[in-house]
DNA sequence: CACTGTGAATCCTTTCACAGCC
DNA sequence: GGCTGTGAAAGGATTCACAGTG
């Protein structure tokens, strides 16, 4: 990372952002790097040096106002504007994915669905008709689409990935246990990036690699961490 | 980590071997540290670096093996053992983690399934009967129990957490959107693990957690890394 | 000659100690 | 007095260059 901010610190802020509205939930008003440490499993330095990459939003002697630092971690995070998500994949991932609870918290708003299975095209997930994939470019022309979820096969996870880059989404949360290859064209100073991949993100949630680290670190606990997130 | 294998190293262990099953599935036999970093996202010295730590799986001036590279890494995972998994919340997400095709791949095999909801319990899942959790501690006592995947909505998490560790499990694949606790107990030299905790690695796989990441580098683009695995 | 395996160098992340402020 | 914010130090992880070998 060029600019300083660890990756694994947007990891954090997630994790506090979420302990704050628990708090909050709990009428809590105040709280503290010691006490944010202890929630999240890490330590107070890490708390105030993660929160200090993009501000000061703590008063020394005081600690922290829930509100404000809740308020502060949507703003760094964007959870404070819309975002337009569709799912591409609507088997049993995908619908339990549209239908998780706390999903459409914040701005995240899932605006279609889409899929190949004949036996799903037509059907109602969640107030949403599944259509086939092959509309995705026509409905990405009248939506914004922001973010793409992919909880298709493996073996059609490259292909639909590469519908939602050419739909021009700018991040893919990937479920699929594959590497997405972001196409590229050579040119002579080497292989580039094409547009449509240009600035895209990729996340991967991946529960059989998290299952494979598991046996691993089950079968060697000396070189043992814990708690890790992907 | 005091013995040297960094954590992501493992991460990536695991997609070289999803690579590797690929290109054995396509009947080639050689690969090389070039390939394989290609294939993965990363660098070859990366590659190179991440299987140096656990042995010497190729030929200097040929390359790899695909299936003895294969071999070796299954080996380093732990994946030529069995693996008795429990599902704690057999919701959408848990039917969904239960019913995934590779799921039970190498020796990974579901013995259980336990939720709360009577609506549940009783009800066959993959050819399992879904017992109430209060079931667990009886049932442990019968059957082995190396893993744990936790799928119960986020206030339930702690509490089931608590009873894998308690029902003796190694592991657990936290599904839920919190920070689980491993209980502690006070001595004089500061609070200490409590031992049903002893030993016990948690991996989180929390997609609500990439879907803000992913909105946070979406946003900041500058700080854009491609690929993230949680 | 090609490609692996690895100590050394670099880079990044975390930890620390303390200055700054309420 | 207590707790935040931060430059400096320590610790890890990645990159590199090249020695080693079929």
């Amino acid at each position: 990372m060029t600019s300083g901010i660890p990756t694994a610190a947007i990891s954090r802020l997630v994790t506090y952002l979420r302990i704050l509205e628990h708090l909050e939930a709990e009428n809590v008003s105040r709280t503290s790097s010691n006490d944010l440490a202890e929630r999240a499993s890490v330590t107070a330095f890490q708390v105030r040096k993660d929160l200090a990459y993009f501000g000061r939003f703590g008063t020394r002697g005081m600690g922290y106002t829930v509100p404000v630092l809740k308020r502060e971690l949507v703003r760094v995070l964007g959870l404070n504007q819309t975002w337009n998500v569709v799912i591409v994949g609507v088997g049993r991932l995908g619908q339990a994915i549209a239908n998780y609870p706390a999903a459409s918290d914040y701005q995240f708003t899932y605006v279609g669905l889409f899929d190949v299975n004949p036996d799903l095209i037509g059907q109602e997930v969640r107030g949403l008709t599944v259509q086939h994939i092959s509309e995705l470019p026509a409905f990405a022309r009248t939506t914004r689409i922001d973010m793409g979820f992919l909880a298709v096969p493996p073996d059609r996870a490259q292909d639909a990935a590469q519908s939602l880059a050419d739909a021009g989404v700018r991040g893919i949360l990937n479920f699929a246990p594959i590497v997405i290859q972001p196409r590229t064209h050579d040119t002579d100073a080497g292989p580039d990036l094409s547009p449509e991949w240009r600035g895209v993100t990729i996340e991967n949630v991946d529960f059989l690699a998290g299952m494979k680290r598991l046996a691993f670190y089950i079968l060697n606990p000396h070189l043992q961490h814990i708690q890790t997130e992907e």
